[in-house]
DNA sequence: TTGTGTTTTATTGCCTCC
DNA sequence: GGAGGCAATAAAACACAA
């Protein structure tokens, strides 16, 4: 636009469009975002505005529409990000529950090997039972039910086994068993989702 | 009525394209 | 160099609670 346009532009009184105005306007963005000289022009007769106002008005509709683009793209975002994060801590609990199946399994193997039906846990063992191959502790909730079992000390692995099974999401939940095994080798102490 | 927040219209300055 | 687009912003108009 030109200077010139722009300031005998400029002292004109601001007055809102016509609601026929806007709507004929609106109806005019829907197909044509940059509409042209000519059919600016058009808008002008039609409308009885300056060929200014027609210009400031598509500028103005687009830097809107824009914003509310870029809204409503944050939102889809922001609500993928929800559910991932809900898959990824339902995930994580299962990992840790899959942990502890697997530390009981080895014992129950240790005690095949070493001789016969003996198999039971202790008091002193079921602490180490909460660390997962890293070293570092289950989540507070797992904690809980084995330390339930710490007390009754010599608690047998078939009721470990069945409290593990019951930590185990079901299908339902929409999560598979297949894909645990990422969780603890994201390296670094920040978690990756972080921003 | 008035203070305040939001929306809409207009301005400015800069950039790109021809 | 002019035309037109965009981002940022000013300012008028409007909505609305207190």
């Amino acid at each position: 636009m030109s200077i010139n346009v722009k300031k005998s532009f400029r002292n004109s009184r601001k007055k809102r469009f016509s609601d026929d105005q806007i709507k004929s306007l609106e109806m005019t963005f829907k197909t044509e975002a940059r509409p042209e000289l000519r059919l600016k022009h058009h808008l002008v007769n039609k409308l009885g505005l300056q060929l200014q106002q027609i210009a400031i008005w598509f500028q103005n509709k687009r830097a809107r529409s824009k914003s509310k683009q870029i809204e409503q793209e944050y939102s889809v975002l922001k609500s993928n990000y929800d559910h991932l994060a809900l898959q990824f801590e339902a995930l994580r609990k299962e990992n840790q529950t899959l942990l502890i199946q697997v530390q009981i399994l080895r014992k129950k193997a240790d005690c095949e090997e070493n001789d016969k039906n003996t198999f039971k846990l202790t008091a002193s063992e079921i602490p180490r039972l909460l660390l997962d191959i890293n070293g570092n502790e289950l989540c507070g909730e797992l904690k809980g039910r084995v330390d339930y079992l710490e007390e009754e000390a010599d608690a047998d692995v078939l009721y470990m086994a069945q409290i593990a099974e019951s930590s185990l999401p079901s299908p339902e939940d929409g999560y598979s068993l297949e894909s645990c095994n990422f969780l603890y080798n994201t390296g670094g102490g920040a978690q990756w989702w972080d921003f």
